[in-house]
DNA sequence: AGTGCGATTGACT
DNA sequence: GTCAATCGCACTA
């Protein structure tokens, strides 16, 4: 680690504290916008992983494509945690999708974290995903969360508790953010709740989405 | 207890 | 560009 990963050296997370939960916007679509260019941190047994956030959707309050639409169930109940918990679980059977919950508790709502700009334990990820190319390190939920070995385990976890996995502040101004609809979502299709970093050649999805 | 279906990915034409 | 893999969970009975 050092300058060639982006990042300031140091211990982590010494020197990347975690966000605390009064920094985190509680509305869940300003907490989408907040997240872009803010670092999610892993720490495994390898050492530090990770990088900056390019890329997330809001599943807001009252959305009929948000898993909390129908109410508390077992796979649902960390939307509802108080805000900044890790909600994972399993999409298409073979990726992990990690969010951000947000609103206050009881209330079901969050973030998807949806691609990271590699910056820190680019062997080790590059090792996780098994491909070289930083572009596709973290590109995609499901890749983001292989790169950064997050699965069901991580489900509730406190992310301003940061211990394995956690938010920091951006260590370089943020870009400009972009706004579309989101991917892959049938309700609710029409509303433009999807956020990137304009420019970014590290998010996501069809480059229309993302001019 | 059985069934249908994804907030996706990787392989392939 | 198309398409199938894969499995936990929500929903129906």
């Amino acid at each position: 680690m050092g300058r060639a990963d982006g990042l300031t050296p140091g211990r982590y997370p010494g020197r990347h504290p975690p966000l605390t939960r009064a920094e985190l916007p509680v509305d869940t679509v300003a907490l989408a916008r907040y997240l872009i260019g803010k670092l999610l941190l892993r720490e495994t047994d390898e050492g530090i992983v990770g990088g900056h956030i390019v890329e997330t959707e809001a599943y807001d309050v009252g959305d009929a494509a948000g898993h909390a639409y129908r109410g508390v169930t077992p796979r649902n109940r960390s939307l509802f945690l108080e805000r900044g918990h890790a909600y994972v679980y399993l999409a298409y059977g073979s990726a992990y999708m990690l969010n951000v919950s947000s609103e206050t508790a009881g209330i079901g709502a969050g973030v998807l974290i949806r691609a990271l700009e590699p910056c820190a334990g680019i062997a080790i990820m590059q090792r996780h995903r098994h491909v070289e190319r930083l572009r596709d390190l973290a590109r995609g939920p499901g890749r983001l969360a292989a790169a950064l070995q997050i699965d069901a385990l991580f489900d509730g976890l406190d992310l301003c508790r940061g211990r394995l996995l956690w938010l920091a502040g951006a260590d370089r101004k943020a870009g400009d953010i972009g706004q579309s609809v989101r991917i892959g979502v049938r309700p609710d299709a029409e509303r433009p709740l999807r956020f990137y970093l304009r420019g970014s050649r590290f998010v996501s999805g069809p480059r229309a989405l993302s001019p």
